[in-house]
RNA sequence: CGGGGCGUGGCGCAGCCCGGUAGCGCACCUGCUUUGGGAGCAGGGGGUCGCCGGUUCAAAUCCGGCCGCCCCGACCA
């Protein structure tokens, strides 16, 4: 186990802020409930951003910026929208010195100010869809914050659209949740539940609102993206109508979805090891490092020479590579250093190497002494990028498989309270419930009904609260 | 907001019970020797002990109040 770093069987919600801190991706700051993501940390969200930013683009969304004040009384127009978010409201009740004649209230999201301008642009159904995304930061005042998964402020991306039809927006819903998925796996390698969320559950103003979960190391979910149909419910408060090709006024249907720095935490609690963060190479900042090792001046310079020969070699390759040529550390103290960084390959170069004409190669995903192997330096521009997919590929099928061994079938509440008490995971039952249900549900497991997952298997049987027959299995587990 | 814990150099802690003017490990700086899994030795810098008040010749230590942070619960991306 790695100095400094708890054992995250024995407690893992300390395991996370030593990660954190060790990893160097972020620390506190002076007011509660906010943090500063340092570099290191903020270089893994630029690169889900690149990520997901490019799978907007591709799918016809433009990116623009809306205000971080919003008029109060905008909040207050969608009766469920402002009951959801009332009690969670930073509100600005002065300005220049003055008391403002209306409070502003610090977005927690932005749906009423950019129908606002929706129904100013929308006129007719040439101007549809209207595919908006837009980078922001939010803020939701929170009762009690952790780092990346739940702060004050925090960074995300919130997706507007506005549609003709229910059908389409729809359409648009499930077509943005899809994205989620396909990076949550295949950039993220993290495996997800699509789902749609409960009545309880759901975002505050939409018709529908859909999930995808992540199960964590420890058992936990984790809402990892959520993309809602809003319906008409915006568009009725805001005017928000256009003229349809028979000259009929209509109101527009509307979706929105978002992702947020929430998924660093993510990342940490999937792919995280007793020796600190691992990543996988497709978000890592630093894909390999090279670590030159060296006796003497002369083996030194020698070293030196052939390490900076590969770090050219592999990012003309594209692979963000570094070379730890600092001096006054061991190579040890340097494996450790990048090793809880998560680096997912590392490439040591030391006299002995050259003399066979290759590196040592470690992978993060099997530390020690244990996983290296030789590449020879011939080929090792060749090979490395399909190392570095082989590990992505290996952390996607490890998390797959953590979260399919987790994930478990009961039949009545009894033995789900059992089971989740001493293993916590995802629990399939059938449900037929309601919010008082769910609550029920809460207060005596702390589980919470995570979604009503898309892929729905054949059958019937009873619900576990209410013993109603039913063809509907929902997904609980504890959530942070 | 309820329950529990903690505030002492940058980080982690000891000292507090039994008052006498602050110490350890890591980190940092300098020099030499080192370098294949967190190097060694020597020297060095850095803290009005969370804040305010009280008791006392004397307070990190005792007393009162306040503030902050962390963990567990209710709200949430």
């Amino acid at each position: 186990m790695a100095k400094n770093i708890t054992d995250p069987r024995d407690d893992f919600a300390r395991w996370y802020q030593d990660v954190i801190r060790e990893a160097e991706l972020a620390d506190s700051a002076p007011v509660r409930g906010c943090m500063i993501i340092r570099p290191y940390g903020y270089a893994i969200w630029e690169n889900i951003q690149a990520s997901l930013d490019a799978r907007f683009k591709e799918t016809g969304h433009r990116n623009a910026y809306f205000p971080l004040f919003i008029p109060e009384s905008f909040i207050r127009k969608e009766a469920q929208h402002v009951e959801g978010f009332a009690p969670e409201l930073a509100i600005v009740t002065h300005g220049g010195g003055k008391e403002l004649e209306e409070p502003l209230v610090v977005r927690p999201t932005s749906e009423t100010i950019i129908n606002h301008m929706f129904s100013r642009w929308i006129n007719s159904y040439r101007d549809l869809p209207m595919l908006l995304n837009q980078w922001a930061n939010v803020v939701r005042w929170e009762m009690r914050p952790r780092a990346f998964l739940r702060t004050t402020e925090f960074l995300w991306q919130e997706g507007h659209t506005a549609h003709a039809t229910e059908e389409e927006a729809r359409e648009e819903t499930l077509r943005m949740l899809r994205i989620y998925a396909d990076f949550a796996e295949n950039v993220a390698a993290i495996p997800v539940i699509p789902g749609k969320k409960t009545e309880r559950e759901k975002f505050a103003g939409a018709v529908d609102s859909y999930t995808i979960e992540a199960m964590m190391g420890n058992g936990w979910a984790l809402q990892s993206g959520t993309s809602h149909y809003l319906g008409t419910n915006f568009a009725r408060v805001f005017e928000t109508t256009f003229l349809d090709s028979g000259n009929e006024q209509q109101y527009v249907h509307q979706t929105s979805w978002g992702v947020s720095t929430r998924l660093v935490g993510g990342v940490i609690m999937v792919h995280g090891d007793g020796n600190g963060l691992r990543l996988p190479p497709r978000l890592a900042p630093v894909q390999v490092v090279i670590i030159p090792i060296a006796r003497d001046e002369s083996s030194r310079a020698r070293v030196l020479e052939a390490a900076s020969a590969l770090r050219e070699s592999l990012k003309i390759r594209g692979v963000r590579t570094e070379l730890d040529d600092s001096e006054g550390s061991s190579p040890g103290y340097k494996f450790n250093y990048w090793e809880v960084r998560g680096v997912p390959l590392r490439l040591e170069i030391g006299p002995r190497d050259l003399e066979e004409g290759q590196v040592t190669a470690s992978p993060r995903n099997d530390p020690g002494r244990e996983g290296k192997f030789s590449i020879p330096l011939a080929s090792l521009p060749e090979d490395v990028p399909g190392i570095l997919d082989r590990i992505q590929s290996e952390m996607l099928l490890e998390a797959r498989r953590h979260m399919e061994e987790n994930t478990h079938t009961v039949d009545t509440l009894a033995e789900f309270s059992e089971s989740i008490a001493e293993r916590p995971g995802f629990y399939s039952v059938w449900w037929d419930g309601g919010p008082e249900e769910e609550e029920e549900l809460q207060r005596e497991t702390k589980a919470t009904v995570r979604c009503i997952p898309l892929d729905q298997p054949e059958g019937t049987g009873r619900c576990i609260m209410t013993g109603r027959k039913t063809g509907t299995r929902v997904i609980l587990a504890r959530a942070y």
